[in-house]
This record gives C-alpha cells, structure tokens and sequence, in this order.
DNA sequence: CTATAGGCTCCTCTTAGGGGAGAGTCAAAT
DNA sequence: ATTTGACTCTCCCCTAAGAGGAGCCTATAG
C-alpha cells in the first residue's frame, strides 16, 4: 500500500491529478481510511493507472476513458479518436499554411472564412461593358424592383456574382442580387430566386473604389493557391458602403467573397 | 449604424461573441446607448471585426490579439504562432501513431511514457550468466548496503539497467541500482553515483514471472518502431513486487523503461 | 513530545464564449 | 396611442482537467 505522494512520485502523476481521478471514479484508491480519509493504493493499481495514462496519452478525454473502461473494447473507441485526430490534423494545417502566407506576403491578417446564408433575392444576370456600368445598372434595378413591390430583407444583403471563369475587367457576366422578404412573379428583368447556403467563402474587405477591387480580388486568388483551396462557385461582391451612402470614393466599402472548397490534400 | 444583431449576421459572428469581444476590449461598439445600453456598430468596424477573425482563425488566442493589435507588428507573433502550430503537429503525429500502433496489434493502450527521476543511488555493474543470476546477486547486494550503512530512499526506486546494444538472454551486462537517501564511499563492489533524470521514457508494465520479461521487452522495441522513437539510454527494469514481497509468481511485478528521443521525422 | 512533512477538503481560476432567466426597449401593425 | 412581438440588456451558471492556495488535520522521525 502506498501513500498518494508516493503513488504520485512513482508514477509520475500529480497528487491532484490521482484525487481528480478518485472523484470522477476512473481510479478509486484500493483503500480509504475512514478516520483520516487519507488515500492508499495498491501496487496492482499501478497497472490500471498506466491504461489511464496511456489514453489520456493518445488523446482520450476523462469521459471517453470512463467509457472504454466500462465497455471493454477499446478498439472501436481508439478508431474513433483516430477519425478526431486526423480530423484536428487538418485543421492544424490549414492554419498552418495561413500562417505562412501571411508570413510570406508580409502582411498582416485580413482574410476571414465565413458561412453565407441562403437568401431569397431578387436578380438581374446581364453582360456589361465594365465595372463602371454597375453605377447604371443597379439604380435602375432598385426601380424596377419599387415598381414590382419587393421589400428588401432588412439583412441588407446585396451582392454581385461574377460568373466568368476568370476575373475580367471588360464584358463582364454579372448577376445581381438583392436580398428580398419575399418572392415575386418574375417580370420586367427581374428573376426571383432562391440562393443557397455557402459553407465557407474566403472574405475580404475592399475599401474605396471600384476601379482598384481587381487587386483584392488578385489576392483572393493567390490566397487560394497557397491554401490547397479551389474556388467553389461563382466569386461574390457584397455592397456595404457606397455611393448613396458616402461621398468619398475612399469611404466605400465592399466585401468580395470567393465560395471554397477544399483541394483534397495528399 | 448597426445593432448588434444585424452586425451579427452580416458578419456571421454570434451575438454572444460580440458582447465578449466588447468585454475585453478588442472590439468596442462605435456607439452605446447610454439609456438603454443598446450596442451600435459602424461599417468601418467590420474591418476589425475581419482582422479579429483572421487572427482566431490562425489559432491566436483573445490575449495574442489583443497583443497584435496593440503591437501593430504583427509578424513576429505569427512567426510565433507558426511554432507553436508545428509543435502542436508534431503531437498530433505521434497520437495519431500510437492509435495506429494499437489499432494494429489489436491491444488495448499500456504504453506509459513518462518522465524518470534523476536519483543517488548503490550501483553494482556486472555480468551475469542469464536472468536467474539476479535472485542470487541482489540479496548479496542488499547485505553489502546494509554493510556499509546505506539507508534506502523511501522513494523505493530500485531497477536494474542492461548495458548490451539488444536484448540478451544469457551473459547479460548488467547495472542494479537502488536508490538511497546519500552517496557513502564506494566498497565492497559498491559504487554510489547520481543517475540522471530521463525526459522520457515509455513505460510497460511485465505481470509475473523473469521468465517471459523477453516478451515485454520486444514489444516496446515494436512499438519504438511504429512510432518513430530511438532508444536515448540502456533500457531499465523497475522492480515493484517481487519474491520478498508476494509468494505467487503471477502476482510480481516490474515496469520496463526505455529511455526516448524522437527520431528526427523527416 | 514535538516538529515537520504530508494529507485532507474546499474554494477559486483557467478559455471563449453558450444557454437561459428576467427585465427592458424598439419598431411595425393595429 | 397602444399593443405585440422581436431584440437587447445584464446577470448567473456551465464547460475540461486539473493547478494553486488556504486552513486544518495526521503520520512519522528525532
């Protein structure tokens, strides 16, 4: 019988650790004095405190040792924890190449991986000579959408979608989107539609004007190579600030959102 | 202006976070209500609302950011995070080996690494003809301590190291140690020196007789295999129970200790 | 017999918020 | 103007696996 500091100092388990262990039933001491109440243990304990520790050691929380414990079978248990593992694993290197792009473009961290909610919007898809069009296009797409009476959703989120395969500058496949509470009967251009949920979409915010959110979309794209991600659907322009809203090009501001998926890595 | 809902949404960030986020000060409403308490956000802020996410989405945790954003040289704490990123990596691998190890053998986990103390102790290094030999020299050693007024160390960490390149059976090279409470002047075939501490060692428990310790010991070189590890030191046996101590041969019990280093992986 | 080392319980603290209670507030519909 | 329902507020408790410490009790060596 051993005391819990020399149970302790032999195993190399803290004290606080063998109590936390008592009072959460994976390793009770063989003996208890009931006068005292100190803790003494048996060197066959010894055996199944290694088994504790060497789950804990690949992984196991103190709930799933309860549990291989109980059941007996660990394998299907330690099969499971491998699936979180490599799970985590991924995980670990994406940040870790984030890490590095950052690093190597010097630059300090701007790009947020985001879901997108599925929304009801009205849209327009149409061909137009250049970025500058927009500024035509889109008011009169806020007359016509008056006209039908649409209520714009109060999340307020407008968006273009650029559907060339590279980013273009000149004769560009656009459609636009304008989050709405409900739909209405197709008419006049407009098309009602439901766009769905997008997992994750690489974001980042482009402030000022127009003429120069070819560059934020470029470092999207570079972005992607060095994180083994593709491109998952058209890339989005979501509108925050503009000019109905400020008067200063350099105030305006826009988020440019490229849809992903993962590049299966191996 | 936003209120924290639609700042929410728009950004996919939950309510609750953003409350937090004002309660440690990385991210303040540009607006409260002194009234009603009411948070209002400004699109300027959604930038640092992305730049906060970028962060957390690299692993930072809230005091690093708000470091980073303090700072405002935010290389040198990626550069940091990176490291902590592949030290992390390397953790994961070596979990996600062992699972496999024991998914392999279809074992349940009993392998134990932990640390070895650095201790004094009475020393005796020899050859012996095989296994049995000890049952003879370790009393005869004992009566020598007593001799020379040793006292043992109640830490009771007796074990024998084996100086052979691999495992042998017969002619074996052998060192008994026993620790003791103060080195004495070597005599008598005693040598009394300080043994160091091992950072790591993985451990498995031998259930009964000398007979079949071979077994023990093979498996733990499997298992340095499969896990990349080499052994750092002679490997030891620790003696917890053994004749003087229970009558049944079943009923003893010795842990064997290899001393560790990772194999530079890759 | 006493000093001291070791053991006991109980409390608080750690991360980054999540869940919920109870109360107050805002904006649209009546 | 009022009602209603959706939002928002603060406050409290919860997480995992112990670490750290306070205050008190006990085992053991000299």
């Amino acid at each position: 019988m051993y005391s819990i500091g020399l149970f302790s100092i032999m195993n190399r388990v803290t004290v606080k650790a063998l109590r936390y262990y008592d009072k959460v039933g994976i390793l009770k001491p063989a003996h208890v004095d009931a006068a005292s109440g100190y803790r003494y243990y048996k060197s066959t304990q010894i055996g199944d405190l290694h088994h504790i520790m060497a789950l804990r050691q690949i992984g196991f929380t103190i709930a799933e040792i309860e549990e291989a414990l109980a059941h007996q079978s660990a394998a299907e248990l330690i099969e499971e924890k491998r699936g979180q593992l490599l799970g985590e694993m991924e995980a670990l290197k994406a940040q870790l190449a984030q890490t590095e792009y950052y690093l190597s473009k010097a630059q300090t961290p701007d790009i947020f991986i985001k879901s997108l909610p599925g929304v009801t919007v009205a849209s327009m898809r149409l061909r137009i000579a250049n970025y500058n069009a927009l500024f035509q296009v889109v008011p009169e797409m806020g007359e016509r959408m008056r006209a039908a009476g649409c209520r714009l959703d109060p999340l307020l989120y407008c968006f273009q979608m650029y559907h060339d395969l590279e980013h273009r500058v000149e004769n560009i496949d656009v459609e636009i989107c304008e989050a709405v509470t409900e739909k209405k009967p197709d008419a006049n251009g407009l098309v009602f539609k439901q766009v769905p949920e997008v997992d994750a979409a690489a974001c980042l915010l482009h402030r000022g004007p127009y003429s120069t959110i070819g560059e934020t979309h470029a470092a999207l794209y570079d972005w992607l190579e060095h994180n083994r991600y593709e491109l998952a659907g058209p890339p989005r322009e979501a509108v925050i600030d503009g000019i109905w809203n400020q008067e200063y090009e350099r105030h305006w501001l826009t988020e440019v959102q490229f849809p992903l998926k993962a590049t299966h890595s191996h």
